[in-house]
DNA sequence: CGCTTTTATGCGGTTATTTGCATTTTAGTG
DNA sequence: CACTAAAATGCAAATAACCGCATAAAAGCG
């Protein structure tokens, strides 16, 4: 039985436990803490209104750790991917040296390319190696350290430092979103870092956006946007909208 | 049998497995959690009206069925070696440092490791990678390197020198044959040192091998048979043919 | 220091979920 | 068509969540 003098100190303690655990059982921190259920009660849905944690029957639950993996992050929009991966997939030649960073549509890429492309990728992302074993005349390099499950990609120092390592020809970025003003975001900060190593050790940078994308602003800042090279994006995107990025002297293609 | 406190906590559970598998048995799973199979049926339906899997008789499968890859080189031994992951997961422990080889073995073993098991995992393969992101408490290291596509694994110098900054307490092997006298062999010659630094770099050595690898010699040698510390093979194995690895000190485990 | 206000907590009563069991219905199989 | 296993249904017990309300400690204030 810990003492706790602090509510919030409790509910703090609670946090952790929760990220060292993945669960938190309503029963248990009653006992735990000395304090009755209700309390506890009080302490979770408070801590679900403030979005840290996700309220089950019985106790709680990690937001979404892995429960909605990567592979299956908005299949409605898979469609409009698989387009916008073939547009990409264009701009690479034979004997480049390309840099793929993590994300579903950087996924889509790499499933697009021309099948006998004679090339090298590096990537971060083990489904993406995993796709590119498929090609017979692709050699794949593959970036080590800690696996980040969340986006199925590794970026941490160790993967940033193996990056600066290349001279790459192309690269593909899965961004969160891209501003005219205010860059390229992130949602991500462990991916910052990543993101700009990809950007700095490549000539042509390339960022597949969705529409959504276009103009949204995620919180942490890449790049300006500037370093990007070329867009890709949808047919219906409104020309006004794209014409600041024009006006950058980026490359704009919509498929 | 692993314990639940939470309902939600299971389900996730359940659909985590549903990715590693491939398919959910309501009956396996009734035993599994230690509930009873209405409840399981119960938890299916739900999840099936969330849309998150396809509800069967008897079960569950994917909604996507070729969503998740299967790369599985032989399915016919698939049965068996699904038998030796199993018994291969339970040397494991909590808070362990694993290393995993390449292989359709150890890929098995990535997928049947104990559902809330806490460890560090340390693998070179993509394919096991990705296996393990289902895990919420496992931590991935990802050996980077040149992927070889024809067992997909990096297995150059570069992740044989990362592999041997790890100390681990137990590793998984793949292997080509083994023999009493010859050793553990190879039919790959990129992969010698490789298995050589596994080898070196942990405590506990395990080979789970399929019947016909037990006595067979394959073309690189990579250390003697005594290097290894358990033997996992089929229950079918004569005893005569385990007797030099017992009589070595190595632990054969049938399963 | 006295006083009020806010916050945190526990308790009783009520409602909602979860679960297992018995029973009936349905689906798969030869 | 008959047999078996799985699914659906209704029901009751256990448990958790919810709602006020009372109490008490802490904070704010003249």
């Amino acid at each position: 039985m810990v003492v706790i003098d602090l509510p919030q100190e409790r509910r703090e303690m609670m946090l952790r436990e929760l990220r060292r655990k993945g669960k938190l059982v309503a029963a248990e921190l009653s006992e735990q803490y000395g304090v009755s259920e209700d309390t506890i009660r009080r302490d979770l849905s408070e801590l679900a209104d403030a979005g840290l944690l996700k309220r089950v029957h019985g106790g709680a639950l990690p937001l979404t750790p892995s429960n909605m993996p990567y592979y299956e992050r908005d299949k409605c929009k898979q469609a409009v991917k698989s387009e916008l991966a073939l547009a990409a997939s264009s701009l690479v030649k034979d004997n480049q040296l390309i840099l793929i960073g993590g994300g579903t549509t950087t996924a889509e890429i790499a499933r697009n390319l021309p099948i006998n492309l004679h090339a090298t990728v590096v990537t971060t992302s083990p489904l993406i190696a995993l796709y590119l074993a498929e090609y017979a005349r692709i050699e794949i390099i593959m970036v080590g350290g800690r696996i980040n499950k969340r986006e199925l990609v590794t970026s941490d120092a160790e993967a940033t430092a193996k990056i600066r390592c290349f001279q790459a020809d192309i690269c593909f970025l899965g961004v969160c979103g891209v501003h005219p003003e205010v860059g390229i975001t992130s949602t991500l900060y462990e991916e910052v870092d990543l993101v700009r190593a990809l950007i700095e050790q490549s000539g042509e940078v390339v960022a597949t956006v969705t529409a959504d994308k276009l103009g949204a602003i995620a919180p942490y800042i890449v790049a300006p946007v500037e370093n990007l090279t070329h867009i890709i994006t949808e047919k219906q995107v409104p020309q006004e909208t794209l014409a600041p990025y024009r006006a950058l002297g980026i490359q704009v293609i919509q498929a």
